[in-house]
DNA sequence: ATCCTACAATGGACATTGTCTAAGTCAAGT
DNA sequence: ACTTGACTTAGACAATGTCCATTGTAGGAT
């Protein structure tokens, strides 16, 4: 089930309770958690797992590239395990549902030389908001 | 010179001192100041306002629609008195300097329907990262 | 010009998210 | 089983933002 975890091991890492916990918890598809709901998971599986830990494992997982960081409103970082397929996020206004998406176009190359400003453009994120099925319903 | 303050005034805005101040330190092109950073400059213009004022001053401009909320960063928001011409963000991953660029394509389009989930998307946000020429001179 | 009153400003407490540190603990190689 | 360096812990701290009770004031009414 964790390829995640599959992927952490074949790195060297040293492998604790705490890691496998955090590791357990963030795997899936969809998967966008902030750093407290990882850790309020992984409490209920590891009582004595501390915060402090929850944010190293989380950001030693996203310097190994293994896990991404979602900045899709400016409270808390949420972390996302499916970091080997790029995407984007389409984010419900509302509630705060998270989907990844995949865009057609590439957004890179409708960024002119003059709009560049003499930056060395390497990356885009994108973020599509609206109302999720739920929400309009409601 | 302000633009931002004669909107404000067209609309019934009740002035005081605070509010001209936060509209004067804001207005202009490429202007990204956080919270704080306009809380210091209209400190150093109007000694006594306090940091509540800055808040509720700009919180209400973004609900007037005169002044955009911009999250580049996780840190803090930051303020776009260029409200009326739609635009997307290039930041430097350095020192994070913000310039505001116009794409040229449609990214809306770019989002089939079976990859919208259902969801009403009303809204797109592009952020470029790169390196600007001062940090990459460095 | 002065008075009223609703709206605005103040300052300080509080909340949330995240980082750091010093000390204790443990995984994994030998 | 030892040893060691990496890992974990608890809690203090920092940055950003919100809230509330109190005080002040802009602008209309008199």
């Amino acid at each position: 089930m964790s390829d995640l975890l599959e992927r952490l091991r074949g790195r060297g890492w040293r492998m604790t309770a705490q890691r496998r916990v955090v590791a357990e918890v963030l795997d899936g598809d969809h998967v966008h958690l902030t750093a407290d709901e990882v850790h309020a998971r992984a409490v209920s599986r590891l009582p004595e797992i501390s915060r402090a830990t929850v944010y190293n494992t989380l950001g030693e997982m996203v310097s190994l590239g293994e896990v991404l960081e979602v900045s899709t409103d400016r409270r808390a970082k949420r972390y996302d395990p499916n970091a080997h397929r790029p995407h984007h996020h389409l984010v419900c206004a509302q509630c705060g549902a998270i989907r990844d998406v995949h865009p057609s176009g590439n957004p890179l190359a409708d960024l002119s030389a003059d709009e560049r400003y003499g930056f060395t453009v390497s990356d885009v994120e994108v973020t599509y908001r609206g109302i999720c099925p739920n929400c309009s319903a409601a």
